[in-house]
DNA sequence: AATGAATGAGCCTTCATTCAT
DNA sequence: GATGAATGAAGGCTCATTCAT
C-alpha cells in the first residue's frame, strides 16, 4: 500500500502540531488521529506506542527542519557582521514560532525545556552545531578566553534571544501588546546584536543619549 | 481548630511540591493527599477544585515567596552597583530553583511558561515590581532612552539569567556537567553584569584576553 | 437549649422543601443545612440519617397540613352539591401546589407516585379519609353499586383532578401555557363537576352546543 | 461490525430497564453494563455520555413502541364507539405497564413527569398524535364547543386512563390488592368509556343501581 | 449539645491500548 | 495491512457519614 507511508506522514505531521501546542501529556491520541484521518488504532499501528510517535514527531521536526542556517552565516565576514548574522536568524526564528505550521520549532523549544528520550538525536545533529557556530563566531572576539567564559558568552546571546519566546505570555502582559508589537525582528535583531557587540568591546553603545550616562556611569564605576 | 488550617497548609506544600515538578496536569490529586497525610476528598473540602488548589499553590508561591527583595538593591549606591546587585539577587533565585524544597520558584516559573488564572495577581504583585525596579536602575544609564529601549534592555539582562533556568537540561547536554558546575553564581553574576555594563558602556568590555580581539573586531567593524 | 428544638424545625422545613422539589436522591443534605442555617452534621445528629429524616419530614408534611378539609363538605347539603365542594377543594389543592411554601402537597404527590416507608402514616392519617369522604358522597348516588364501582367511580373522579399537577409539563406542551391558564381553578372546578355529575346522571351534560350532537350520537348509539 | 450494533442495542436495552425503573439519577451506568455484558466504557464510546444514553434510549422507547394505534380505532365507526376503543388501547398500553420488559412505557411515563430534553420529540411523534386523535374523537360529540372545553375533555379522559398507573401503589394500599385485582382492563374500559360517554350525554349513565340514585340526586340538585 | 473537619466509597468520564476481523 | 469495537485502569469529584473536640 502506498497509503501505508502516507499515512504515517500524515500522522507525524498531525502528531507534531498537536504535541507542539499541547504538551505530550495533554496531546489525546484520538484527536491526532482524527486530524490524520487515520484509524484510532493507527498510532500502535504505525508506531508502537504514544511515546514512540512523540520521539518520531520530534526527531521528524529537526529532520526536516532547517538546515541550511549554517550556510546562512558568511563564513567570509567579519566576526561583528557574523555575530549580527547569527543573531537576526536565530531570533527571525524564534519570533516566527507563532505560525501555525511552525511546529517544528515548537516542538524542540519543548525539548529545550523538558528534554525528553528524544532529545539526545535533536542536540546531537541540530542544536549543538548552531551552539558551535556560535562558538566559532565568538570565539574571534575573544581567542584567548577561556572556555567557561565562552560558554557564558554564549549562552547570553542564546538568552537573550530565546526571552522572547519562552516568557512572551508574560511579557506581553508586563508591557501591553502594543510593547511587544514595537519589538520586531528588525528592531531586535538590531538591538541584541548591538548589546552583544557593545558588550564585546567592538560598537559603541547604543544611541546618543546614553552617551551622557555613560561618562556619569563611568565615574560612579570608578569611586 | 488547629488542626483545619494545619491540614490545609499541609496541602498547599505537597499541591506546591507536585505542581512544580509535575505540572499541572500530571500532578494527581491522590499523590497531594497522600504526601500531606491527608484523604481524597480533603483538596474538594479545603479548596473546591482541582484548579482551584494550583491558583492557591501558585499564589501562596509568591505570598511567602522572596518579598523583600526591593531592599536588596542600596537605593544610595550608584547605578552600575545598583544594576550588578539585581543581577545577583535574581540570578541567585534562578540558580537556586534546583533546591528539592523551593516549589515555589519552580511554580512560578511554570507561571512564567503557561500563564494560568493565577498569574494575574503573581504579576501584579511579585513580577512588575521588580520589573519596574529593573527598568528604573537601566533609566538611570539611559535617561533619554525611548520605552521600547528600555524593554529590551531590560528583557536582554533578564533573558540572561532566566536562560539559565529555562534551558540547563540542554546546557548540560551541551557544555557537560562540569561546564554547568563551573557556572557558578559568582561566575555568572560577574559575568553578565559585567557583560551588560560594557554593554551600557560603563566599564571595558572583560578581561585582558578580549582587549586584543576587541581592537580586531573594531577595525573590522569599521571596514 | 431551646434552639435545638428551632434548629429542629428548621431543618425539617429545609428538608422538606427540598425534598419536595429535587426528590429524595437528588436533594442534598448540605444544600438542607444551608437552608436551615445549621451545621452538617445536624442531620445526623438529630435525625440519623437522610432516611430518617425524608420520613420525618413525610410526617411533618401531612401533620400540619390540611385538617380542616373534612369540614369543607357540608354535611348537610345534597349529595352533588358535596360532590361539587369536594372537587373545588381537592383541585384547589392540586392546583395551587406550584407555590413555593406548599412542600407540604408535592412532598405527599412524590409519596403517591414513589410510596416509601412514610407512606403508610400519610395514608392513614390523610389520604383515606379523603378517600372514604369521597366515596360516602359518591355513595349517595349509587346506594346500591357494588364496592369495584365505587372504587372506580372514586378513581374517576381523582384521576381527572390529579391529572392537572402529574402531566402539567407535558399538557403545557401540548396546549400552550395560554391553553393551560384557561384552565384555571373556577372553569376546571365546574368541568369536572359537571362532567362528574353527568355521568352520574344528575345534571344535563354540558352546554347547549352539545345538545344537537347528543342527539346524533345517542341515535348512531343505538345503532 | 455487526456486533457494534448488537452491543449497542443491547446497552440499549439494559439503559432503557434501569432508567425505567431507577430514575435517571437512580440509574448505575455500570449496572446497565453489567446487564448488557458490556465494559464501563462502552456507553461513553457508543452514546458518550450517560445523558445522551438516557435521550436516546427514551427515544428508543417511542420509537419501537406501539405505532399502528391510529388504525386502532375505526374511522368509520361512530363517535362512542371509536370513544370507547380510544379508551381501550389506551388503557391497555396503561395497564400493561407493570410487565418486566415493557420498560418502554415506565419511561415514557417518567418523562411525563419529569419532561428531560428527550421529550420534545417523544410529544411530537408520539403524544400528540395521540391527543390530536382523542380530540377529533370528542370534536364529533361536541361540534361547536371552544377549544377550552375540548382540551378539559381529553384531559378528562386521559386522566381517567393515567391514574391508573400514576397513583397504583397508592391505590393498591387504599382498597387493597384484590380490590386493584378487579378493576382489570375489561371492566375499567367499560366504566370510563360509559362514564365519558354517559357524561357527553350519549348513554344513561351505568346500570340499573344507578337509576334510581339518579332520579333521587336528580331530585336533591333541583332543590 | 453541637460543630467543623475529615473520611472513604462510589460515580461518571477519559484515555491509551488491544483484539478480532 | 488496517480498522472499528472493546477494554480496564485511573482520575477528579460528590456525597452521606463519622469523629474529635
Amino acid at each position: 500500500m502506498e497509503s501505508s507511508e502516507a499515512t504515517r506522514d500524515r500522522l507525524l505531521q498531525a502528531a507534531g502540531e498537536e504535541f507542539a501546542c499541547k504538551g505530550f501529556e495533554c496531546a489525546r491520541i484520538r484527536e491526532i488521529c482524527i486530524r490524520a484521518s487515520a484509524n484510532v488504532a493507527s498510532v500502535n499501528y504505525h508506531f508502537g506506542d504514544k511515546e514512540k510517535l512523540y520521539i518520531e514527531a520530534v526527531l521528524e521536526a529537526h529532520r526536516c527542519g532547517p538546515g541550511a542556517d549554517e550556510e546562512a552565516v558568511d563564513p567570509m565576514a567579519g566576526p561583528d557582521e557574523q555575530l549580527r548574522s547569527f543573531i537576526r536568524h536565530f531570533l527571525g526564528r524564534v519570533l516566527a514560532m507563532q505560525a501555525p505550521d511552525d511546529w517544528r520549532h515548537r516542538l524542540m523549544l519543548r525539548e529545550l525545556l523538558h528534554p525528553s528520550s528524544a532529545s539526545d538525536a535533536l542536540i546531537r545533529e541540530s542544536i549543538r552545531p548552531r551552539f558551535d557556530q556560535l562558538q566559532r563566531i565568538l570565539r574571534r572576539f575573544c581567542p584567548e578566553a577561556e572556555v567557561r567564559r565562552l560558554n557564558a558568552l554564549a549562552f547570553s546571546v542564546i538568552g537573550q534571544c530565546l526571552h522572547y519566546k519562552m516568557a512572551r505570555p508574560i511579557a506581553e502582559r508586563l508591557i501591553g501588546p502594543e510593547g511587544i508589537e514595537a519589538l520586531d525582528l528588525e528592531f531586535l535583531t538590531d538591538h541584541i546584536a548591538t548589546f552583544c557587540l557593545a558588550a564585546l568591546g567592538v560598537v559603541p553603545p547604543f544611541d546618543a543619549a546614553g552617551e551622557s550616562v555613560r561618562e556619569e556611569a563611568r565615574s560612579s564605576a570608578g569611586s
